[in-house]
DNA sequence: CGCCCATTTGAAAATAATCAATGGAAGTGG
DNA sequence: CCACTTCCATTGATTATTTTCAAATGGGCG
């Protein structure tokens, strides 16, 4: 159900809300936002649930959503983290396969999915634009997919980091989600992810200002960590 | 690089190679088998590698492909299986982002991704195929993922079986590819693979005619591994 | 101010990896 | 056609990592 990764690509083309009044649109991405409409959804609130419908597409403008799946023995797995920028629910076929939950109070632009298909049949375009997004998120999924098969813990905090720290704009990275949903989205415990937290302390790699805010003060140690991607 | 996972949709439209005179391309697979040429690659024989321009969208049409990754520490890691029926490239930028090698000797059109792109551009229905193509892609990834970050070596092993088995015709299934391939596949040593292998053939779950063909004799069993995927 | 929940830390148990040796099948060359 | 070689698979023993179970700490919110 979601359609990009979150954590790799830096498609971050600004949410332009508004129909973009006397411009022509001239990409795909800016066609597309003019048959948007703006939502707000609370923390911990859901965007949809599995098997609804998948009559929208959403574009996240400013918070953070997870996609979850519950294991058949109580187990949660999240897909992805949905952060600014990230398209929901492109890789949707008529149902969504995953529940999308806010982490925080988010902004989104949700698009009728009518609309954005019609859209896409007549202008290749838009076509071509949806394809990359999708191209983008089966990378990433892919990059993931290697990371969770072969890597140690510190290996995926390290991967997991610096792909936030990528789409940070300076060394602070804000963890807007738990420890349980690192853990749950990298493949590991809570307890192990803290752990790894804390040893990454202790070696002098990251700062930690509150539980939710960190800062990398050694860059090439992570890097050096998580080269095996 | 590649486009399509093998293990778990079920994409399988019989490769209609030669050009399908007096009858209208009704869909965008048609539309797309016009402009391919058939290709033979040996037993472990490279399709492409890394880096290479990506010039070429393929199908398997018999046979087995992997897509390899040579991690930093020399670890493998194998993102994919293709069987017949899979595509293999679709998701690739500029360049391809795996290697792709032949398990056995196999049997692929070859589709100039040019031609592909310029028949997307020109025609909504074959760009939709694309499309379809790459929702499956993203949603087997999504599965593997939440397998190979939850999962243990048995319920890895029981995905995996069930998974080639939905795309067999009868109970039997052939393995063309070694325990190494499969552990690096799902994130296992090729000792685990083979431990795994022997615990289900004395449970019963399985036989095992030749190493590289099984036959599922308890496939309730399999499922209850698997069930939390 | 106090409660609640997330985080951190500790100790024990489980799982898979690693190291090592044996067995067996396919392919090569005499 | 057979023996040899080589590679792959299997099995065993040990080690390392992570999970699990359990307890304590701490921050945020009412």
């Amino acid at each position: 159900m979601q359609a990009t990764h979150a954590l790799h690509h830096d498609i971050r083309r600004p949410a332009s809300v508004m129909p973009p009044i006397g411009r022509e649109a001239t990409d795909g991405a800016a066609a597309l936002d003019r048959v948007g409409t703006l939502v707000i959804i609370g923390r911990e609130q859901p965007l949809f649930f599995t098997g609804d419908a998948a009559d929208c597409y959403f574009k996240v403008v400013k918070g953070a959503v997870r996609s979850c799946k519950l294991l058949a023995d109580g187990r949660r797995h999240i897909g992805d983290f949905f952060l600014a920028g990230d398209f929901i629910g492109l890789d949707a076929d008529d149902t969504y396969a995953f529940t999308a939950e806010a982490v925080t109070e988010t902004t989104l632009i949700r698009y009728a999915r009518r609309k954005v298909d019609a859209l896409a049949a007549l202008e290749p375009r838009v076509a071509k634009s949806l394809v990359d997004i999708m191209r983008e998120g089966l990378s990433s999924a892919r990059d993931r997919m290697a990371m969770l098969g072969h890597m140690t813990a510190s290996e995926r905090i390290a991967f997991f980091l610096l792909n936030l720290a990528d789409r940070s704009d300076d060394t602070r990275i804000e963890l807007p989600m738990t420890r349980t949903d690192i853990g749950d989205y990298l493949g590991l415990t809570m307890e192990t992810v803290s752990r790894t937290f804390s040893q990454l302390k202790h070696d002098g790699v990251i700062k930690q200002r509150t539980v939710h805010e960190i800062a990398i003060t050694d860059r090439a140690a992570l890097e050096g960590l998580a080269e095996a991607c």
